[in-house]
DNA sequence: CTTGCAATGCGTAAAAAATACGCATATAAT
DNA sequence: ATTATATGCGTATTTTTTACGCATTGCAAG
């Protein structure tokens, strides 16, 4: 077929992920350093090329695993980054595939743990220096996506994947939207759609009134 | 790089486009039947292998060009189609980009005369044969978004490249929506979202009261 | 020249969805 | 007791969507 044209030869998929995650109300991004030519030293974007057999959710799955120890992620696709000459560094044709990923706040102690070298760090979302290729715009472009689907049951579920209580939600919520929200209003919007399931349990030892623990619907 | 290391070779790309265009209150989509193994004598959505060197949306122009001699196609990307096997048939890894691009039915008659041979044709919708690979998928696929897209100007402009009368427009939309418009509330709407701009100028002779003709703002 | 058809163009009314906000009450810590 | 923060029920306002009424215009066919 086609690969012994030229014109067709030397071209690959990588996946781009961008895992993101809210602590202390701060939202945050994961970012790895390369050590390889082109862009060594620079920061990135966690992702790698698509292997021939997998799909290209596996090769995101298989990513994070790799440089996060993070497992059961649930990464959605939001865009396709095909510019011929987006990694013309490389010598090749390169398209990207944009995946966003969310890990919740008790998963970071863990990361932290995997992570021994200095080469895979958190960012704060809003000081994030110029990264690998493209990346910087794949950045911009996940979160516009992230925000346009945050009440997501898939989306919500990667943020909260066991128990929830409705404050943790509204605090989130307004770190990743920039913006308050409306307690009334946001839990109506919750239970009516029916995107939390009561588990029949408080939190206790908190400091004021306790408050309903909930799962995801997802 | 990586082209040497058999996990990642014989990757490709292509585009898969769904040409579509609604002629006498009928919505049609051009086919093509090839001509070579896998699925010789199957008939097939527009689309081709991506050159190195072009954009998506140009391969996409390409191929439309060459293979219906339409031009001023601005198609739009609806989707990625990246099973692992959904082209296993080649040996290659072959991601699809799905693409909708939409003639107005004035190059029909075009088309028709650059359509010598027998293996290019329209298909009214309902009446799609088995095709190629997953290109059933791809169609039904592309329907949906352009069911939720119609209104965008820039899917417009291709339906309505020059000029447009409201009753055409609403005959054209009840077409491809499936569904009755109210005349009132579908002009109210182009009108207040400025999608129309009026040519100061009115059809005539085609027996009743004239209509007023518009472009599309795009 | 009257009548019917299909268009323009201006309405309003009802229904549904999104947003703003009031307030009574419960629980734990101080 | 007071304070802070939750639950949970409510309503009012605004915006958007959908449904539909009707007077008027221009052409064609009888």
């Amino acid at each position: 077929m086609q690969t012994n044209n030229p014109r067709y030869k030397n071209q690959g998929v990588h996946t781009i992920v961008s895992l993101l995650t809210v602590e202390n109300k701060k939202f945050k991004v994961l970012l790895i350093k390369r050590k390889n030519n082109p862009f060594n030293n620079y920061w990135a974007l966690l992702g790698g090329a698509l292997y021939n057999d997998e799909s290209l959710e596996s090769s995101v799955i298989r990513e994070i695993k790799e440089k996060s120890g993070i497992e059961n992620i649930n990464p959605l696709m939001f865009k396709l980054f095909s510019d011929p000459n987006r990694a013309k560094e490389t010598g090749f044709r390169m398209l990207g595939v944009g995946y966003v990923a969310l890990i919740d706040a008790s998963a970071i102690t863990f990361i932290k743990e995997t992570i021994k070298t200095s080469d895979v760090a958190w960012f704060d979302i809003d000081d994030v220096p110029e990264l690998a290729y493209d990346h910087n715009e794949v950045l911009m472009d996940s979160i516009k996506y992230l925000k346009s689907q945050i009440f997501k049951p898939q989306i919500l579920k990667m943020l909260f994947p066991n128990t929830v209580t409705i404050p943790e939600l509204i605090s989130v919520f307004e770190t990743i939207l920039e913006e308050k929200q409306d307690r009334r209003n946001f839990r109506k919007k919750l239970l009516q759609e029916n995107i939390l399931i009561d588990c029949n349990c408080e939190t206790q030892g908190e400091g004021n009134k306790p408050c309903k623990v909930y799962k995801i619907n997802a």
